[in-house]
DNA sequence: CTGAAAGCGCTTACAG
DNA sequence: CTGAAAGCGCTTACAG
């Protein structure tokens, strides 16, 4: 059954396979197996052209062995490597490991690796880096998070040089098979019906830079479904942050001075929450008492702010799987990825509104 | 001069080397500057064996065709591949990432690329999962960070399986030239010193969890600088946590109901601190007029908490970058990195006790 | 359904 | 100091 062929050859070694488990090659299995090497390969590749029970009895050989293909080897062959990027521009930490340990659950017995690139989307020349870090190493593909997946630049870039790629991003930007989109807007939409729901009228909203798209779909998201509340902001009472700590003590501190006073604000992300919550006590204002703070992205920060922060979630492990996975998939099995939606979580940084609470 | 060499078997493309500057291979270069692919491979490995002008012909060319050898076909000659894994078991992602970031910093330029490990230590096969993935990818090395750099089971099957290897880790476990060493014991004689100049006596301690290295070098240095100060600090003075924001709110609580009430308290990590923050608001104690506040890490919590927290900041990207360089060093030019030395950030959360303030 | 030949882009002995 | 041959462990045409 396993008779010994004559060796080729490219196979002149005259020990059995290694009892190691990574050492044996393709050429241990052919010669065990009693088929060509190129036979082992098919089923390697799930070619359907196997005979089935040649096919099983290759997969029992592997198994027993421990026989994994090399990814070089292959990837020299393939002309690609094992490898998925994550191309990132994101100040946050907390944000960047969920993401990369989603994109790892979504990896996990698939072979390829993760290989990480941070870069800085303000720097002239990123997109030549990523190029660089692409073609050098002829990755599989590579996914990109917020706020590197908004520019065009980048993937007009990757499809020039044909590689393939996902994009995270609060709407659709891309064929629906290249997107995981995150609909940030209906996390802000949550926010303004609780808000609502509570008895906020004068509501103070300090929004993300404009050029994120994250920003513009979180307060234009809120600012609509408060008007459809009957709800309306005066202008005064929205200024634009940007996204940092600092800037949301700024901003909070102009919306504070306002009068009447807003009884809550809504920033459009934990960091700035956070700046509310120090220009609040700063002003001897109790929180929820005085003012109610929301923010958003649920951040280790909100958890550990006293009082702890109401904000939203995004299942961000979730989209870094869902994007791994979409990565994957076969060229010619596109198909859309499940929605992902965000979701208000309501911890004891707001109440009603003292005036009018019952 | 460059006169085109009848060609090998091996290159039997008529065109000359592609313009896109990642296309070109070792034998465009080798016959364009007319001498064999050996030679130019010589010059790619630095090797000595190769005339001067020779060399210098070669390194135009490759500089002018934009020629970078292929790391896969690099890795399958060597069985080695350009892949440099991160291996870590730590919740803490400020941590992670800056991580990441220096070693991305020392890595650059290297032609080796950065792929993340994230794992559970306590999972029984998780040493199994790092010998799959460097085995697998026949990894060029990994280095370790807190906690999983102190588990010898760990290293030691990276050494049987020939996997070079750096530990970071708060005193040296291992031969000088593979361990950064984070002298977190530094760090906390610093608060010993800054708590004891402020006038503290009756202070309280939330360590770490013992089993790691840093909560026994963070604690044993603090009460050793306090000892060595004529300040004893008493049993119940000193409560174990458990590095999160949980076990910082529960401890505090305890050392809080103490009388007379410790007038400082230092939590080995910032999570822990900010618990005890929040322990602090809730009965109703002013930080700093009741109580001085430290934490330790300087993680993004400290500076945004209200009042923004006095803590330890430890150089972490410097100490990806030197782990990177370490790995990418020849085996025989092994030599000690430098050292790294964790240093007091001064905030808001301190001030002399208010029985003897002058 | 299966296989022998040639090749992916490099390197390691081995000669000179 | 330099090069021709063989090989790293796979795959892609091309035959059968």
């Amino acid at each position: 059954m396993t008779t010994r062929r004559p060796r080729t050859a490219a196979s002149d070694t005259a020990d059995p396979p290694a009892a190691d488990g990574g050492a044996s090659t393709i050429n241990d299995i052919a010669r065990l197996a009693g088929v060509s090497k190129k036979t082992v390969s098919r089923v390697i590749n799930r070619s359907p052209l196997v005979r089935p029970d040649t096919r099983e009895k290759v997969e029992a050989l592997m198994e027993k062995v421990g026989y994994v293909p090399d990814p070089m080897a292959r990837g020299l062959a393939f002309r690609k490597s094992f490898l998925i990027g994550m191309v990132s521009d994101n100040p946050n930490a907390q944000y960047i490991v969920n993401m990369q340990n989603g994109a790892l659950d979504g990896l996990r017995g698939s072979g390829y690796e993760l290989v990480v690139h941070p870069c800085d989307s303000k720097s002239a020349d990123y997109i030549a880096g990523v190029r660089r870090f692409v073609l050098q190493h002829r990755l599989a593909g590579v996914f990109l998070v917020p706020r590197v997946s908004e520019d065009e630049a980048l993937v007009d870039m990757l499809r020039e040089i044909g590689c393939r790629y996902a994009r995270i991003a609060a709407v659709s930007l891309d064929e629906p098979w290249r997107m995981i989109t995150t609909n940030d807007r209906d996390g802000a939409v949550e926010v303004a019906k609780y808000l609502d729901s509570l008895g906020h009228r004068n509501i103070g909203l300090i929004t993300g830079p404009t050029r994120y798209l994250s920003a513009r779909e979180r307060g234009g998201g809120f600012l609509e479904a408060l008007r459809a509340r009957g709800v309306e902001l005066g202008a005064d009472h929205v200024v634009e942050g940007g996204y940092t700590f600092e800037s949301g003590v700024a901003c909070a501190e102009r919306l504070l001075a306002l009068t009447p006073r807003p009884t809550a604000i809504f920033a459009l992300n934990d960091e700035m929450a956070a700046g509310v919550c120090k220009a609040a006590f700063r002003l001897g204002l109790r929180i929820p008492e005085d003012l109610s703070v929301v923010g958003f992205d649920d951040s280790p920060l909100a958890s550990r702010l006293w009082p702890s922060l109401t904000t939203v979630r995004l299942p961000i492990r979730e989209m870094g799987m869902l994007a791994a996975q979409l990565l994957q998939r076969e060229e010619n099995r596109k198909q859309t990825p499940p929605l992902v939606t965000p979701h208000l979580v309501i911890r004891e940084s707001c109440q009603p509104p003292v005036a009018e609470r019952r």
